[in-house]
DNA sequence: GATGAATGAGGGTTCATTCAT
DNA sequence: GATGAATGAACCCTCATTCAT
């Protein structure tokens, strides 16, 4: 199976930045990875900012996608959070070293491209605003500040990175349905 | 107004710590902010690493010492967990520096050190594991995982360091009255 | 003369530890000495210390190799003997920089390090011993402790590189057999 | 017993310098030794560089004192070249550990001190020449270069500080009388 | 006499990046 | 595409020495 080289890259990347942290980790280690001197590297990468932007933005991007069409469903809010509750989970468990990397060291990415990573986020984030509002609105969920009750949501769903370990009893699918029943328990009517 | 030295430092070092991450901040960066050379620190502080490893402790057994006491108060379940999150958001909200410094750049620390710390942080967790399974227990709120319904609340609560902003429009107070609803309400039977 | 890079880092630093000692010689010393930046020195060297122990571990190994086959040699121990202290003679006097740097500067070397060399020139030291001892055994040499009398013969011989002078008037060929006529004097029967 | 502060601060020194050189041993280390605060140390020594100085001093104009007289003798020369080599085994053996730090870290001195020690123990050197060119002169040694001669006694005679053992089987004496046979032998007609 | 805070220069080492081959 | 030598700046830390108290 042939691989594209960057990716191979971006890859391993991922793994030692989990591992060890964006600053810990030294375009040498990298380099190791994929058998290649660190000069060879700079035929891929230009930077190795660049790469920590590009892997931060792949996986943004990968949440954001499909969310998207989440929120556009013609569902009641509360299916529709139950789907974006378990769409979360998915990525998160199903890539925990990509999502350790966008949530603990894109904020090391200098200025403009942090600010790019951060507008992502916010957009991600307004899409699980707007099911919640439109919850609120239908008088599906209790009145409140939706984005707060987003964050509250969000933030639980993200912290998971933290703790989530393959070897644990529970399926990601059993933990996601869990995270369901707490979080929309507490915003139903 | 008299200050100890090392408390100058500490709190130079979180602010600079918060602003621009363990690694990007030099110990340069540090003592010019508290008009010292560089070298002079090391009076102070034994080394870099012992010195977020110092802020980190600090922090999370800050967020400990409170929350056992409220744990072994004669209250119902639900009570005492409105009251850890109220503790929780007033030191997280009271002192984001300090809070971010923990909850983002202390896994930076080498081995030893940083099991201190995620020793100290399970410790944590285990006291509002057992508030929630008291709850549990006493019929208080519905059956599930003690352990994941805390991770969940305490998820929600930790991802405040990321947004909460002082020039919002709520009060801290506030904000956290909201997030026990929220919590509180995915609980009860 | 195309010259290999780290015996030229090597031979530099054996010049500037000899005439500096090793804690006085910077690592940018060496680095001046062979027109690079100091940086540019770890391409080649692990360390400094790893540095000072290759150029006492080739030195100490140039003074095993040819005495094992001296030793070895089917003659009397006295015409060993003397064969023992020219080639000593040989090697001081070819390099005073290197065996400077062997005998005044390796104890510098830390624990593990250190050791090795110890053991090294302790097998040198028994190389001797052994001439000395089948002279005593075959009635060439007095009777005495043979360890005693190669410390003796090897000491008088190590100091040489105290005050060894290239342009003093005598030939080292000629002062070690001076020393030859010394030390057998005082060995013979 | 009431002792001398500087006596006091200057045997710490000898024994920290033995241990692990001049240059590993800091400042604070010896202020530690004593008891007292680096600070508080430079009400005795003028600096760090003058305390090696005062040591390699005292501990080469031992070895001369008495050298003097004993090559103002009216004995054979002979007889003045065991006394001598008793005399300075004495030294050697008494104390290992400013023998030490006079042969192998004076020369870490800068320029004048350093031309300081040299000169004390190039006077030293002269009196052992003295001694043998006596003999030769008498007719009692074998002719000879008696500078040549001399330094290879006294090369076999300082190396000793490398490895005397006080827990030995053999005690100084004995060691010295063996010297002097091993020695003498060699030169006597 | 003793302290300990402060200096300021220098130490060895790491590292992202460049570029001639 | 790949190499690896070279850069140059920055890194954390140590240390002999000074001096006000």
């Amino acid at each position: 199976m042939v691989v594209n080289k960057y990716d191979e890259i971006a890859r391993a990347a991922i793994r030692l930045f989990n591992k060890k942290g964006y600053h810990a980790t030294s375009v040498q280690d990298i380099a190791d990875e994929v058998n290649l001197q660190k000069g060879s590297l700079y035929h891929y990468i230009a930077s190795k900012e660049e790469l920590l932007l590009q892997i931060a933005s792949r996986s943004i991007h990968g949440f954001s996608r499909e969310l998207e069409s989440i929120v556009n469903l013609e569902e009641s809010a509360s299916s529709r959070l139950q789907k974006a509750i378990h769409h979360h989970f998915g990525i998160v468990t199903g890539d925990v070293e990509m999502t350790t990397v966008l949530l603990r060291d894109a904020f090391l990415l200098s200025d403009e491209p942090h600010r790019i990573i951060v507008a992502a986020m916010d957009e991600y984030l307004n899409h699980w605003v707007k099911i919640v509002d439109d919850g609120m609105n239908a008088g599906e969920f209790k009145e409140g500040d939706p984005r707060l009750a987003a964050l509250s949501i969000l933030g639980a769903c993200n912290w998971v990175y933290r703790w989530y370990n393959q070897n644990g009893t529970k399926t990601p699918k059993e933990i996601a349905d869990y995270f369901c029943d707490l979080h929309l328990g507490g915003m139903m009517r």
